[in-house]
DNA sequence: ACTTAAATTGGAACGGCGTTCCAGAGATGT
DNA sequence: ACATCTCTGGAACGCCGTTCCAATTTAAGT
């Protein structure tokens, strides 16, 4: 069989599994969740397709640690000695995802997807951990660290995923006001004896501050703390 | 050009939405969130890809459907005259839409995707409107209903769909006990420095009842709503 | 009953994707 | 100089969602 040609000269840089993470990032960030593939990839890197699955086992593998490099960088800034009650470290926590996934609109679908599938990976302690912490700090009863540092993270993760969402363009000329407008109105078109909750809320959405209305979540939930816990386990008020 | 050869008989039982959907539904679930192809589609309706595509627009608007048909399944149970109070009532909603995510594991990444693109869509009032009648029913401020339905909703989404994921085989022979016990090993391996919090919660997890967790989850921020609520807006403490 | 138009079907083909394969270029040691 | 290992990138494979369109069934008009 013919002798396969060799065309181009080896690149200068070298490739490695840092520089493939982050073009990967980039392009994820540019083009959107379905813009990282491994043409697009090997285009941007000026390689092949085998140089890449060298470094990586595969695009599960990539889109993973795009996501941890993404959310530890998320998590690892304000670590400074700021004497802040845990209140406002939990917030800061809980805002410096906010805000990483409202930069990188693709992490909301990818930890959502990592969560369904491996979730108690790399990523999942990291957030962990860095909730817990606080909810250590606020002195809540060891019983009940889990349900309480699962509900944070679980009620963080989804809302600043939707907030992402809304903050997005979603089509040309489309801004957040517009889209929030345009869901609000959606809503108060639905059947009032089937939604009449849903229509009720469609009000009070356009106009309302999003990091606010996010921190307020935080706080309902931290006001859950404070309050008479439920008993142990199996022990709630019966008979 | 040759002619087109026809050798099989048209079917005998129309094709409709309703049974794509219907057939889609049941792919997802014997083969998984990757089993669903339009070929494993055609092969089980014994058509071709232009007759699904005649009543459906694209892969993305039939997981849509499919996503919607049971979601409203597991709402439209448990509709008749309970008298429970509003707190049984909710728990039972939550309950509903963990069951059917525990049944159907795909619907976990199926809404998570589906919130992170089109999110105001059919499922997402659907969801709303009944967590948040009981919501109301339970005498939440008006001005508090968006926070409290979207902290319940998120929790309950994303607790669900976590717990789902538990429950499922994970390779031959590895069911609910080992994977968490596996989980909880694999944490306790973590760095001490890094991961104190998450060392700590590793020993509670394995031996925790799934609903009754999910269940505490809830009851906290219940707890929430009836502690004293933060000032209306942009009225924290600040300067 | 015959004709005609519209609704519906399903086979073939297209472009793009993740992935695999492997000849060979650079580096390194002998 | 050679042998060996690491690393590269072009070509090709199989599967996917989707499109195209001739063939067929159904419905309507006459």
């Amino acid at each position: 069989m013919a002798p396969r040609t060799r065309k181009s000269e080896r690149r200068t840089e070298a490739l490695s599994r840092e520089r493939i993470i982050e073009a990967a990032v980039e392009l994820l960030d540019t083009a959107g969740e379905g813009g990282l593939t491994f043409r697009a990839l090997t285009e941007r890197l000026a390689t092949g397709p085998g140089a890449i699955y060298w470094h990586v086992a595969n695009k599960d593998e990539l889109l993973d640690a795009a996501t941890d490099a993404v959310v530890a960088a998320a998590l690892a800034t304000e670590p400074a000695g700021s004497p802040d009650s845990p209140r406002d470290a939990l917030n800061a926590v809980a805002l410096g995802l906010f805000d990483a996934i409202d930069e990188h609109p693709w992490l909301a679908t990818q930890l959502a997807t990592q969560f369904s599938r491996g979730p108690w990976k790399s990523v999942t302690p990291r957030i962990l951990e860095s909730i817990g912490r606080q909810v250590r700090a606020l002195g809540v009863p060891e019983r009940r660290w889990f349900t309480v540092a699962t509900v944070l993270m679980h009620y963080i993760l989804g809302a600043a995923g939707q907030n992402a969402v809304n903050g997005r363009a979603h089509g040309p000329g489309v801004n957040r006001d517009e889209f929030l407008g345009a869901v609000s109105t959606a809503w108060k078109e639905l059947d009032p004896d089937d939604y009449p909750f849903t229509r009720a809320v469609a009000d009070q959405m356009p106009g309302h501050d999003d990091r606010e209305e996010f921190l307020a979540g935080i706080a309902l939930i931290l006001a859950g703390i404070t309050a008479v816990p439920p008993p142990p386990r199996s022990h709630r008020a019966r008979r």
